[in-house]
Parts: C-alpha cells; structure tokens; sequence
DNA sequence: TAAAATTTCAAACGGACGTTTGAATTAATT
DNA sequence: AATTAATTCAAACGTCCGTTTGAAATTTTA
C-alpha cells in the first residue's frame, strides 16, 4: 500500500477514505466495489464513509473531483497562459496545453494513480458518468473547442466537435491502456504514450478532409 | 428443443435472455444488472439464466460473443478481399475495412445496439474485458495491424501499434457516444460519425511524425 | 475544566444478490 | 404409448449489500 512513507498516521479519515475508495474504483469498477471493502481497505469504520460523504455515489462523486478538478484548472491555465501571448496559435500547442496535465502532474506518483481512475470512471455507464461530467469538464472543453476553432478557422463547428470527441477517445484510451493492447511483440516504447497520443491527434485535428 | 411450443416463432428462451443481457448490460453495466432483472425482462425464470448459461459471467461472455464474432470474421474477410488483388493497399482502404462492419451490418437494427454493447463493454473493468478480447480480437488486431505496416512501411513496429492503439480508443469513443459530447449548439451531422472518425483515423496513422 | 460539537464505533435494518435444488412439465426417442 | 432426455418452475440457500441508529469516544469551544 505504501505508494508513499509511512505517513498514513498524518492522513485524515476523509482521505484515506478516498485514497481506499479510488483505488478499488479503479480496480473493480463503482457497481462491483463495496463500501464495506472499502472501509476495510481504508482502516476505518464502515459508518464513516457515509458520515462524511452521505452516500456511496457522493463518494464517488468527491473521488472524482479531488483528482479532476486540479487537471481542469491546469488546463484552462495553460490556455490562458498561451492565449496572453497575442500570437495566433498552431493546433499542437493547443493539444500540447490540453494534455500538459497528464505530463507534468502536480504530483509525481499522481500519475500512477490519476490516468487509471478517469479511464476508470469514463467507462462506467452513462448514467454515473455525465452527471460528473458536466460540473467538472464542460468549461474547459467548451474552451479548448473555442481555441481550436480559431487555429483551425476553415473547418466548421461540426468538424471542431468530431475531431475533439476523437481526440478524448484517444486520450482514455491512453489513460486506460498505458501500452498497446494488441502488442505483436515486447516493444521498447521509446517515444512515451504521450507524445505518440500527441502526434496522432494534431494530425487527426489538422487534416484536410478528403472525402 | 423448445418447451413452448407456440414460442417457436417467436426468440428462443436463449435469444430473449441474451437479448434481455444485452440491453441492461448497455444501460447500468454488468455488476448493476442483475439476473433477476434480466430473468424478468426475457420472461423467463431465474433459474434459466444458469441452466443456459452456467453463471452470469458465462452469461456475459454469450452475449458479447453473439454480437463480436460476426464483427470479427466481417473484419477478417474485408482485408482478404483487399488482399486478393495484389495492388498495394492503402491506410484508407485498411482502415474503411477494418470499420465496414460499423458501416453495413449484417442486419440493419444490429448497428443500434452493438455498437453500444461494443463500447459499454470496453469500459468494464479489466479483469472483465481482457479475457473476452484475447479470444475474439486478437487475430484481427494483429492482421490489420501487419496489412498496416505494410502499407505505411516506413514506421516502426512502435508506432503501428501506438496509432492502432489511438484508433480503437477514437472508435470506442464513437460507439459509447455516438454524438459529440460537448456539443456548443444543435450541430447538423452532415457527415456521419465513421465518416468523421476514417477521416480523423486515417490522418493520425498515415501523418509524418514530427516530435 | 465543563459544556458542546464532532467523529468513531459496534450492531443491526430490510432487501437484493448469485447460485442451487428437486420436482413438475414438455419435447424427443423408441 | 412408454421411456428418456431436455427444459421450466417455485422456492430456498447463505452471503453480501447500502444505509441507519444511538451510544461511546474524541476534539473543540467557552
């Protein structure tokens, strides 16, 4: 369980909590994991999952936003921060900034742990995902579409929403299968995920649609 | 066979309690369905559920190979007919064989539940998915993924399986929704969505890598 | 230090779960 | 028609579920 030092002493009931609960999440799935297996994993009373956050889909809920919520602020300020520099920008930057926070996380071990549980939770069913969705992510994306749009000012909104939609089915997938599902061979993998994601997308987003 | 005898027209108890399966496993996802949901919605009793089936894994295993297989040798035997003629073979073409059975079903109703099916079963958790892919996509994979290399000779190993790693993720993302997500208004769809998904596929696996 | 608010705890609530059983019913075979 | 095999059925198995309760323990406040 150590993913850090022995500070567990240090984390609060909340956090270990959701600490556990991410974890399991990921693993298993909302449906399949308990919050009996949970508080168990957590160390902590059953009763206490509910005392502080009322019911298993508001744990859920705060799961989910304790690790989005930093993404989508680093997101929009990465676009501010390209946008303030009045020079019109390429699509790679715009990718570039969008998928920064997957790169240079807050937190170094966030990565271990991040990627897996949005991956995680996008393929929930619908009903458990938009609900999240639309509190935490619609700003950014609306942004992002916006930003595009102008670097891309020949296609049309209905391009800028398809090739976005391709683009996040690009990034889960990356999020939730770190290495090539179907692998011929043991690769070497010596371009990160990353980068391989980032090429495949700006070309996907710059296209001149032949057909 | 059949115990009804005038049910002979009508689905076997098999079809119904697959097709029962099928729709609740879409909506709430396979640990938030229950057998006895499914039981009630085939008309059938529980107990029937295990007498065909054998366990609700069982079940679950039938009802996405009932829809993968005929997919799967679609898929199969659209890139041996490309094959056939000896003319080298575009990523286009590849990638227009490799999603025509998302383009023409064999039925039509088909492509209104299995593209969801396809895509709701994908964001299960691992330990659920992996053992249904090995056994129903792993030749598949590795066929397209040799006729691209082919066709696309000067990219590494690597990068094949990195851009058909991105391709699958763009095409999930179209089955799961099969609308953009963040939609800034009502958008009119001139194009469909695999017309917009090759368009975007075939620009990411085709692009001159410049990172 | 005393009172009040917050947090933890063991225990239980009613209900739903996957699975099993064995008899009753229907179809297939002789 | 008689026998066998296949299928359906109601009922129950033990287990686990999310949630609630009310008192004990702890921390905060005054």
């Amino acid at each position: 369980m150590g993913a850090r030092p022995d500070r567990r002493i240090a984390h609060s009931t909340q956090e270990r909590i959701l600490d556990a609960a991410e974890s399991l999440f990921i693993e298993n799935g909302f449906a399949a994991t308990s919050l009996r297996a949970i508080a168990s994993a957590a160390a902590v009373n059953l009763a206490a999952t509910h005392y502080h956050f009322g019911s298993k889909q508001g744990l859920l809920a705060a799961v989910f936003h304790r690790r989005i919520q930093p993404i989508d602020r680093a997101r929009i300020a990465a676009l501010d921060e390209l946008e303030a520099a009045d020079t019109p920008l390429t699509a790679r930057a715009i990718v570039g900034a969008f998928l920064s926070p997957l790169r240079s996380p807050p937190e170094e071990a966030i990565f271990e742990r991040l990627p897996n549980l949005i991956g995680r939770i996008m393929g929930e069913p619908e009903s458990l995902v938009t609900p999240l969705l639309k509190n935490e992510f619609a700003e950014a994306a609306q942004r992002y579409q916006l930003a595009l749009s102008r670097a891309l000012p020949h296609l049309s909104s209905e391009d800028i929403q398809w090739r976005f939609h391709f683009m996040i089915g690009a990034m889960i997938q990356l999020l939730r299968f770190p290495a090539p599902l179907m692998q011929a061979s043991g690769a070497e993998h010596f371009k990160t995920g990353t980068d391989h994601l980032i090429d495949f997308v700006v070309a996907g987003l710059t296209q001149e649609s032949t057909s």
